[in-house]
RNA sequence: GGGCGAUUAGCUCAGUUGGUUCAGAGCACUUGGUUUACACCCAAGGGGUCGGGGGUUCGACUCCCUCAUCGCCCA
């Protein structure tokens, strides 16, 4: 067979993502097997793929794939999640452009829109995840606005509507009068800004006096409904039962106190305007002080506002600057640094606002959820995220969980004319509840009216892991029984609240158990600079482009080398480069192999037995190590530890000692054996780069119809013999050696050369004489007890190498050589004794240690023996 | 203001619960190399008082205290 001399991943992995699909393998059903689940943190339909998915999709793919490979029934679910926030403002962008206002549209016809563009544009990412070889079970896509989904939602509002844990409450709310809706704490970024600190007086009522207060917001003012001074506070103890009249509306109000004043902050005088700050809003409450919401909901005054309504409110706080002058009202205006709200949906600043909300409780949910982490039930990786997740867990306030919009999952409560609701399940369940409730049989639908908001979208993705497998309205069938609780979660650490932390909630609320084992947080894709990705300063490549220049396999090879988990790394496009390097060269490799002629006549040579040997036990050692690093969550390692055994050892040892001559067959056994090796080394290669390790192992040998690398097995770790490796780790050196004298000497690698080894105690054995011959390019082998006079040499533990190299040897240089390896002895040797005669360590050191200590102290002096014997004899 | 985390080679980071030559990896860099798979390569090499100071210990990159700088989260 012709085999390419370069390798072509966007054809490869083209044919084999489709064979994958053909063949069915990524599907899962229930079986004996033991489960292993991952449910993919539904991207936003509203989303194209971006870096930080190709990262965390690499990771799980990587893990789903090796769980296959174990012999686990892998069941990895995709799927989308409906945004409502961003997906309502495209959309109503969208109409927008084409002159439609959603006000123009009823709720209905607003939705069909939204569906039409979610159908259009909601399974992007989803495809593009294919072309990173993500082995998703396609089948099983979900989505958090599909009929099952729906209705796991509003059952679990309802079932904890009826537990109590939800209610309606009047609170203050973080608004986005951009999207018309609240917001929750999560969603709101905090950006220091460089504002201005107006000072403002009031005029105390039927006194010619004056009080002056500090604000950032002097357009609020128009809402104060009280001016409040520390009770501590000397300076204003004159204040105390009086009132002053806020400006340009004339309003009288009271001065109250109150601890919360600090009194060193602006004038120590606070104006109090309740409906618009969240501080202001609890000092009212505790003074039964009036509320004045002077803003409507799109950010413009009111008419509760007097004076300048339906302006906005960054154009009124312009506008008022100059009124408030004019009454002689301002009084100076300073330079300040503070810290403003935005909406991280539409960005623009957050109103603190009033308003009639849903909220769950979160006290009894959270306590479960808390315990999980901290007992390890659910385990993080890295750990340093528990501390972060116990801090929140411990300060959690009510989750406001109703919007102010028509995307997502329309509340399932009904209002009665009366004003007072039921709370179910269909319109049928909530008509029939209606009607008993007024004992009113006549009722019919146009009697009920149901809440306009939905649910914020964070109230479905939580229930994920459990109503992808539906098993919230069907909580005993047997995908639920089989795949939950799932195995591990891959996801960003700055989801640790919106996401894993009620996911975990849920988990405990609705199955009385965990929703994953794992939780493996990734870190953020930055930039080579450190900065965010983002479309803005666009500094993220597009991750569709990488896969076409360096392939699949290069790209997650290179988002892996540089990602320890949770930990930010930064991107670069050497390092998808790194990745494609490493095809080539296991391409390279593979093509060596191939490219020989193999003989049956000739006998297997000792070199090639031992190599082979050793070679298989090698990858047995590192085998385990990566099961080790994947035990651990440490993917990069277990990528590292396979990356350098096919650089290094499989190919730069191997298959050097196996190679036969230019031009020569290779014997059968040899031929076979290799095959064998580079078949398990591809076996464990796959979950990191499924594509060429498919291709090279496709046309290893032949492969029956419907067989693949992907359900193949992952390799055995067998017994491992240390003194074989050590053995072989000191023909390396001994090698090495050889090419370090070469190189000195320019002795080129044609002309062979004669060996003499003087072997110490514990030196080199012997055993892998014939790779020495072969990798040296040696005439022979001679053991000596003594030092070669004039020789060239180099020392492996305690053995001595000798090269004769008649006068060409550089005396000087060699002497020279052999004193600064006797001083490094020498230095080594003293900081060994220096532990050794210290009494306390070797009472106290344990006695492995101890022993350690005195086998390197007989190295030493053994090596310095010889190496001193050898300057003699040079002189 | 409160909390958390980080600080190790030019860069990005490991260092597995204090003990082998433990100061490492990859990239970058330097030198040499058209050896018959691979220059998307091979071989060799330089480079760090592990942020500063103090402490515990026979022994500290590792544990404790403190300071400095940076980052993140929350108020």
């Amino acid at each position: 067979m012709e085999i390419p001399s370069k390798y072509n991943p966007v054809e490869v992995e083209d044919k084999w993502y489709k064979y994958w699909l053909e063949q069915n393998y990524f599907h899962s059903e229930p079986d004996d097997r033991e489960p292993y689940t991952i449910v993919i943190p539904p991207p936003n339909v509203t989303g194209v793929l971006h870096m930080g998915h190709m990262l965390n999709n690499t990771i799980q793919d990587i893990l789903v794939r090796r769980a296959r490979l174990l012999g686990k029934n892998a069941c990895w679910v995709p799927g989308t999640d409906h945004a409502s926030i961003a997906t309502e403002a495209k959309v109503v962008a969208k109409l927008k452009s084409e002159g439609i206002g959603k006000k123009d549209l009823t709720r209905d016809e607003f939705l069909k829109h939204a569906w039409d563009w979610t159908d259009k544009h909601g399974g992007i990412i989803l495809e593009q995840l294919k072309k990173l070889g993500a082995s998703c079970d396609w089948e099983r896509t979900s989505f958090t606005m599909d009929e099952i989904r729906s209705q796991s939602v509003v059952k679990v509002f309802v079932d904890l509507y009826n537990k109590g844990l939800v209610y309606r409450g009047v609170r203050m709310v973080n608004w986005d009068p951009a999207a018309k809706t609240a917001v929750s704490d999560e969603e709101v970024i905090h950006k220091e800004e460089q504002s201005k600190l107006y000072y403002v007086r009031y005029q105390i009522e039927g006194e010619d006096n004056y009080v002056t207060i500090a604000t950032t917001r002097p357009e609020t003012i128009l809402g104060d409904t009280a001016v409040c001074v520390n009770p501590n506070d000397e300076r204003f103890q004159h204040l105390k039962g009086k009132r002053v009249l806020v400006p340009l509306v004339e309003r009288s109000v009271p001065v109250i106190v109150d601890e919360y004043v600090d009194m060193e902050f602006g004038t120590g005088c606070l104006k109090i305007t309740p409906a618009h700050d969240i501080n202001d809003y609890e000092i009212g409450m505790r003074h039964n002080l009036e509320t004045i919401d002077t803003f409507n909901d799109d950010g413009t005054l009111s008419e509760k506002a007097q004076i300048l309504v339906g302006v906005d409110r960054f154009e009124a706080r312009k506008q008022i600057v100059p009124m408030l002058e004019k009454s002689g009202n301002m009084v100076k205006v300073e330079d300040y640094k503070n810290k403003v709200g935005y909406s991280e949906r539409t960005d623009v600043v957050i109103e603190p606002k009033l308003s009639a909300q849903w909220f769950l409780s979160m006290e009894k949910l959270a306590k479960p959820a808390l315990d999980a982490v901290e007992s390890d039930e659910v385990e993080f990786h890295p750990k340093k995220f528990k501390n972060l997740y116990r801090h929140w867990m411990g300060n959690l306030k009510d989750w406001c969980i109703s919007r102010q919009l028509w995307w997502g999952h329309q509340i399932p409560v009904y209002y009665l004319e009366d004003g007072s609701f039921v709370v179910a399940e269909t319109a049928e369940k909530a008509l029939a509840a209606a009607k008993e409730k007024t004992g009113n049989p006549n009722l019919t639908m146009d009697n009920l009216t149901q809440d306009e908001d939905v649910l914020d979208t964070w109230a479905s993705s939580w229930l994920w892991p459990i109503s992808v497998f539906d098993g919230v309205a069907k909580p005993d069938n047997n995908e639920i029984n089989y795949y939950y609780p799932t195995s591990d979660l891959v996801t960003g650490h700055d989801i640790i609240f919106f996401w894993v932390a009620r996911m975990i909630m849920a988990g405990y609320s609705e199955r009385d158990q965990y929703p994953f084992k794992n939780v493996y947080f990734t870190g953020m894709v930055r930039d080579k600079q450190g900065r965010k990705m983002s479309k803005s300063l666009g500094n993220s490549p597009d991750p569709i482009e990488l896969i076409e220049k360096y392939g699949a396999d290069g790209v997650r090879v290179g988002m892996l080398l540089c990602s320890p988990a949770g930990g930010d790394l930064l991107f670069d496009e050497s390092l998808p480069e790194q990745g494609r390097n490493f095809s080539a060269k296991i391409w390279n490799s593979f093509r060596l192999v191939r490219g020989w002629e193999v003989s049956d006549e000739l006998e297997q040579p000792e070199h090639s037995k031992l190599a082979i040997e050793w070679f298989n036990q090698k990858l047995s050692e590192q085998i385990a190590i990566m099961n080790d690093h994947f035990d651990k969550f440490r993917i990069s390692d277990a990528l590292m530890t396979i990356y350098t055994t096919i650089r290094d050892e499989f190919s730069s040892w191997l298959l050097e000692v196996v190679k036969p001559a230019y031009l020569q067959p290779i014997d059968r056994k040899t031929y076979e054996e290799v095959l064998d090796a580079l078949d398990k080394v591809l076996r464990v290669l796959h979950p990191f780069m499924p594509f060429i390790s498919e291709e090279i192992w496709q046309l290893l040998r032949e492969r029956q119809a419907g067989e693949s690398i992907m359900v193949s097995q992952w390799p055995e770790v067998g017994e491992v013999n240390q003194n074989l490796l050590t053995g072989f780790e000191a023909v390396k050196e001994a090698i090495a050696g050889i090419r370090n004298v070469r190189k000195n000497n320019n002795l080129p690698m044609k002309d062979s050369l004669e060996l003499k080894i003087q072997k110490g105690d514990k030196g080199y054995g012997g055993q892998f004489d014939s790779v020495l011959v072969k990798m040296g390019n040696l005439s022979g082998i001679e053991l000596v007890t003594e030092e070669v006079k004039g020789a060239a040499s180099f020392r492996v533990f305690s053995s001595s190498f000798f090269i004769d190299l008649g006068d060409l040897i550089d005396v000087e240089e060699e002497l020279k050589k052999l004193e600064e390896e006797l001083k490094y002895t020498q230095g080594f040797l003293s900081s060994v004794m220096k532990k050794l005669s210290n009494e306390r360590f070797v009472s106290g050191a344990p006695e492995a240690v101890v022993a350690k200590e005195k086998a390197k102290q007989a190295d030493a002096e053994a090596k310095i023996k010889v190496l001193k014997e050898q300057i003699v004899n040079l002189k």
